[in-house]
DNA sequence: CGCTCAGTTGAAACTCGTCAAAACACGTGG
DNA sequence: CCACGTGTTTTGACGAGTTTCAACTGAGCG
């Protein structure tokens, strides 16, 4: 099985079960990857998308910008996530995907979502992926919302920690996030300032360790009761992350 | 055709364009709709969906909840918007649905949605109202992380101005918007206070009149310049709101 | 008339952003 | 190996924006 399709198989597996049927019709119709450096647009707003996005190794974001250049990102895109799946029925995007670190990306064609849709189990697990989608931005519209920071950023990690962890990236206590603090801010809504602020608080409190790319968390229960995080939105399948 | 039907097609005719029969096709699926007091749950965080409903009166709203009972408003449900297509996918809501004025709602059950989804341009219209709702909550989120209250508040209001003219429920210069100052606040992440305040500062600017109910806005193209508001992410077709 | 709920106002406290500078990490080329 | 440059992290001081509390006004309704 190819590297593109083997991150998708264990991604969509955390959201449905998959026959080696569908495993199969997977790596059939998704193509090789290929490389991206980092910092790097993969579509602009206002373009047409022509392919589906898979990204396969690396961190990608969708961001949205203002007329004075702030940048908000409203998503981040691990490995085995990927753009909209009916991108093509909108005329141009209305948010751009960039990439983050550098990335391996397979552009899937439109024909092969169609056939990957054909297998009621994929359809399934690929369907639960757009709504869990749209669950994420739910729960981050809350937290910028209704949270203030320390328990925002604190929920962000908390997230990162159960998606990753959902695809094998992540160890019990800890894992790699390489975004800058900025970026930390760009997603969070806060100035880079003060999430240096909140980064050290949360480390006075021994809540999370955060330094060069690198999060740990000692008591993963301790943080996620500070920040009232619950996992249900990620709807992610008992077993996740417990498979090769 | 009956009320509901007539509703749910004005909705989707600003997405795609519909032929006669697509239009017969909803008026056999939809049933008709029932009456629900204003502030009451449809459907709460954690139950399971069992219907797909549609909104063909009055306003509703999708929110979430902190435990501290601080409430966020992540949608806002005009008439002929409906809950998720494929919401009976996942297991439980990761939110609730409720009325926020006196509503109409149809509940259309499983089989109804998956015989319009046969059509062709009533999938496309289908899919593209989730599409356009993702959008939405793409600009929700910049709209809180990144503007200040003022921009903030207009854009909400631009926003709302566009999706009802395109369902013929405003005028060039107004409309009526059934929401309390707190209301709004649980949508721009705003205390009522400061809601309160930015109102009065957009009506000294004459910008915004806003009192009991109604919108005034003077001049649209000002307000939208005022906070950057662009039309696209709600992809209309450019004739909607010129039909009956 | 008196109730209730929405809107309004002021003052004080607090959160967070801005500006500016310094410390630090990392890679590169000398 | 060190010096240098770039980009990220850290710090302090200050001010702007926003929340909170508490009180008051006004409209609608029984």
């Amino acid at each position: 099985m190819n590297r593109s399709a083997q991150v998708l198989a264990t991604k969509l597996r955390t959201l449905s079960s998959l026959s080696a049927g569908d495993l199969e019709l997977i790596d059939r119709v998704i193509p090789p990857a290929s490389h991206y450096e980092a910092r790097r647009d993969l579509i602009r707003e206002g373009e047409v998308p022509q392919y589906v996005m898979l990204v396969v190794q690396g961190f990608a974001c969708r961001y949205k910008t203002l007329r004075d250049g702030k940048r908000h990102l409203v998503a981040l895109l691990l490995p085995g996530d990927c753009g909209d799946l009916h991108a093509p029925l909108l005329d141009h995007m209305d948010h751009g995907i960039a990439t983050h670190t550098a990335c391996l990306i397979a552009k899937i064609p439109r024909e092969g979502v169609l056939d990957m849709l054909e297998s009621p189990a994929l359809e399934k697990a690929l369907r639960r992926s757009t709504l869990v989608d749209e669950a994420i931005l739910r729960e981050w519209l809350l937290n910028i919302g209704q949270r203030r920071s320390e328990e925002r950023l604190a929920h962000l990690l908390c997230e990162l920690h159960h998606r990753l962890r959902a695809i094998g990236m992540a160890g019990e206590a800890g894992y790699d996030l390489p975004l800058t603090q900025a970026e930390l801010g760009e997603i969070a809504g806060l100035s880079t300032v003060h999430v240096n602020r909140v980064v050290k608080e949360l480390r006075r409190r021994e809540l999370v360790y955060l330094r060069r790319g690198r999060v740990e968390i000692p008591d993963p229960r301790r943080l996620a009761w500070l920040c009232g995080f619950n996992a249900n939105y990620l709807h992610q399948l008992a077993e996740a992350g417990t498979f090769s």
